[in-house]
DNA sequence: CGTAGCACTCAAGAATAAATAGTGCTAGAG
DNA sequence: CTCTAGCACTATTTATTCTTGAGTGCTACG
């Protein structure tokens, strides 16, 4: 499709475009290509015609083209060593015991997100492949109790019930055991089907407050399905570049960022690491999202870093795959 | 110190500019006024002078100072009685029995600042006045447990432990034991010094892989400590206000939403609702944090609301006297 | 095929001008 | 003593023009 001094050049400019965020022109690159700028402007215009470069008007300097980008990653970009300082910065987390997996993550993506001023966002997902472990209620007072739910993956939902009436902490009691009994080992999706189904009917008759305490678990597992824990860090770090020096611009990015919804579907479902450029991604067409699920003792999430289009991808790749391989141990 | 006729000037530029964001002239106030605008021009001079108005340039209209806003709170606003429409919307959240008292302050700030496009924030504060209830230990696999601690005003915090190699279950379990005799009832804050002190000579005794599990619970407890809860929400409406009209001044007010100790900071003492105005409050000299400290069961936080310096303060005020109200029932 | 040279284009910045919305001050009326 | 009409003055805003500089596109020639 294109020939190598082509490919050459499309590389330097899309990398010197990465790093001074201005329009590339044809005489900045002679020295590079050895060549005179006239010739270089030959090429450009091929590279243009074919669209892989842009102009922003007739007479400036070229900057790439989505499908610019796109070429770049998939055919040009080779994977770049990391950097002594940035290895590091990640190495104190992950020699770090007391830290329990799911804190590396989160610690880890802070610091990528630092090292590079993207955002970057862990969507861990609590309901999926969880399984009840136990159930446990614990009185507070008389009319209000803490119910806490933990699956076989460690994680742990917990809310307040308070009943109108006093309660019998026997009945409380009598309703945990039955729970326990009949619904450990359920996947958390699957739990308010079987309290409608398989609880609900036992304790009418055992229980006589059974209407307050049936709602009051409900409650508890709905709280547990619901929630996707989002983290989100260095939202500012990003705003701060160049692409976004326009007010409504930032308005607009922030505004999505603060919505939890545009951040949940960020969830990525393949396993690789996966680049979307611009109008390839749901959230912004002038940013870049990277993403990839991770997955540690079957406990699944997203991890992402969104930033410009013009984004450091070979050193973004390395990063996530960093932290992917050192995940696994 | 002023006059009648200049307090109602003031008020009534005061209240204009909170609606329009615009210097208000002599002339736009006549007809209010019943006088001319040259009249009006010279008590604006006066109260110019005594550091209540301020102009942006020479031949601009006037806006409020911050000493005019804070004489506008301190003497002359009234409250406001809340509109309907307000009412109603947060009524839905004050009737809803199954919402646990913390989720109905974080679900009426979350309305207070639709209604009024501030950014509102929920400080929890899970140390301070909380005691230690209970102390669980749940297994997951065979180095992995699950510690969970449960205050007596309902707070729950946990964590996983992995320990290096395995573990006899009935250790775990001695240890569990062990705590929970001595430190129920023990202040969250003071449990460090009591572990140190007390349990750990213990345990040292009696339990083989003493220090592993002492780690391990030493982290869970320093988790609680340093855990401030907070909750946010309507950055980007505030950001879509004119004042914010400038790249730079909204990537500050985002950095500094972004940075947890300066939010942690906006923590309150006093009890009332208190009004801090531009350079009165420590956050930015451009905005007015309105704040206040709430209590339920003992259970203390801080609700805040930050906004441009032309604030609704009547109406806000009165939002926020609302929810107190509420909470106490 | 590569390149030198030149005409052309556009953005960005500076300077100018006109329109507008204000104020401050003075002098006179009530 | 207070109010107000009138006018000079000032700063912002917007549009207009001009200039400069950094680029390109094209052509003709080695």
């Amino acid at each position: 499709m294109i020939n190598e001094r082509q490919s050459e050049l499309l590389k330097l400019i899309v990398e010197d475009y990465i790093r001074t965020a201005r329009p590339i022109s044809s005489k900045s690159l002679c020295d590079k290509l050895n060549c005179s700028s006239a010739t270089i402007r030959n090429e450009m215009s091929f590279l243009e015609d074919v669209g892989l470069l842009e102009k922003t008007h007739t007479s400036s300097g070229r900057i790439p083209s989505e499908k610019g980008y796109r070429y770049y990653v998939d055919n040009i970009m080779k994977p770049k060593e990391l950097s002594g300082d940035d290895i590091l910065k990640l190495q104190t987390i992950f020699h770090n015991n007391s830290l329990m997996l799911s804190d590396v993550i989160v610690k880890s993506m802070e610091i990528i997100s630092e090292l590079t001023n993207y955002t970057s966002i862990v969507l861990g997902n609590n309901s999926d492949t969880n399984k009840v472990n136990k159930v446990e209620v614990v009185p507070l007072s008389d009319n209000k109790f803490i119910a806490i739910i933990i699956t076989d993956k460690g994680h742990v939902e917990h809310r307040q019930m308070s009943l109108n009436e006093h309660m019998e902490l026997d009945e409380i009691r009598k309703t945990v055991e039955l729970i326990n009994k009949l619904i450990v080992g359920t996947p958390i999706t699957e739990v308010s089907e079987k309290l409608e189904y398989e609880v609900k009917p036992v304790i009418k008759e055992y229980i006589k407050q059974h209407d307050a305490i049936y709602n009051a678990f409900y409650n508890v597992f709905q709280g547990f399905v619901n929630d996707t824990n989002i983290r989100m860090v260095g939202t500012s770090h990003m705003i701060a570049s160049p692409e976004f020096n326009d007010v409504d611009k930032i308005r607009e990015i922030v505004s999505k960022f603060e919505d939890k919804d545009i951040v949940k579907s960020i969830k990525e479902e393949d396993s690789g690491i996966n680049i979307y450029i611009g109008s390839e991604n749901d959230f912004d067409d002038d940013v870049t999202v990277i993403k990839t699920k991770y997955n540690i003792d079957g406990e699944e999430g997203t991890i992402a870093l969104i930033g410009p289009k013009r984004m450091e991808y070979d050193r973004v790749i390395t990063l996530l795959n960093y932290i992917k391989e050192n995940i696994k141990r």
